[in-house]
DNA sequence: GTAAAATGTTAACCGTAACTAACTTTTATA
DNA sequence: TATAAAAGTTAGTTACGGTTAACATTTTAC
């Protein structure tokens, strides 16, 4: 299968997404995410079409859309990494929710792990 | 003129360098943006003109490249951007220079003017 | 001063990621 | 249950930012 596929940011944004907007069922419906992520239906086709050729997401045709194990994974790394950044951008330089939030969907995409595990690092040790 | 235009990630990157590569007399070659930024002549000379156009750089067909004053002034913005969140990276988070440097060039492009203001004052709070 | 090398320009092309419009399928409702 | 609305799909378009290849102009070196 897939070990490491690089995502574009873009589609760590589609991933992200559909972990964030799961339901009980752990489904996610394409026109959910298309208002959340404010783009067209069709966009949303065509970047789940490429989630799936990836292996991190199951859809059959007209289907809800689900995450595999990988892409739960995937998409829990990426989730994790952005509510730690807003933290960041939160609790340590003191920025509005609103800002933070959209500053962190920017900067998850952006930075090496080296910088996310040393981020990670100064968060646990500055908030103890 | 343009008073606020707003410049795509890409183009950001070769006006910073256009700013970074200046001789003496002010000015900067394409086949050094070229190497640099570690792309083709063609995609210099695409995005020059472009800066151009957005009155921030001056080049007579086959010369040098020259900030004017507005893109002088963006351009050492964008710099001091890149300085300083590649200081927060090293003298912070410590990481290495070389990690620092490649971060600092993503995300001196995604953060706010907002996020950008707490971050100078923390440096400043914090290295005193 | 001319020929070769370096530099700059242009045209045509590619991939990504968005769009709209037209269509199919599914769901909900009257 | 038939039909209208909602959701999903497909095709074709656009803009951006890169590419290569061929060409024009400058600069350098003999």
């Amino acid at each position: 299968m897939e070990t490491k596929y690089p995502l574009s940011a873009a589609n760590e944004d589609y991933l992200e997404a559909i972990f964030e907007l799961r339901d009980e069922q752990g489904a996610t419906r394409s026109v959910d995410l298309a208002e959340h992520l404010q783009v067209s239906k069709a966009s949303v086709n065509k970047a789940v079409g490429i989630l799936r050729e990836a292996g991190l997401v199951e859809q059959e045709p007209y289907g809800a859309i689900r995450l595999t194990q990988t892409g739960q994974e995937r998409a829990a790394e990426i989730f994790r990494r952005h509510t730690r950044i807003k933290r960041f951008l939160v609790e340590i330089l003191g920025i509005d929710e609103e800002t933070a939030e959209q500053d962190a969907c920017r900067m998850e995409h952006v930075i090496s792990t080296v910088t996310r595990d040393h981020l990670y690092k100064y968060l646990r040790e500055v908030l103890e």
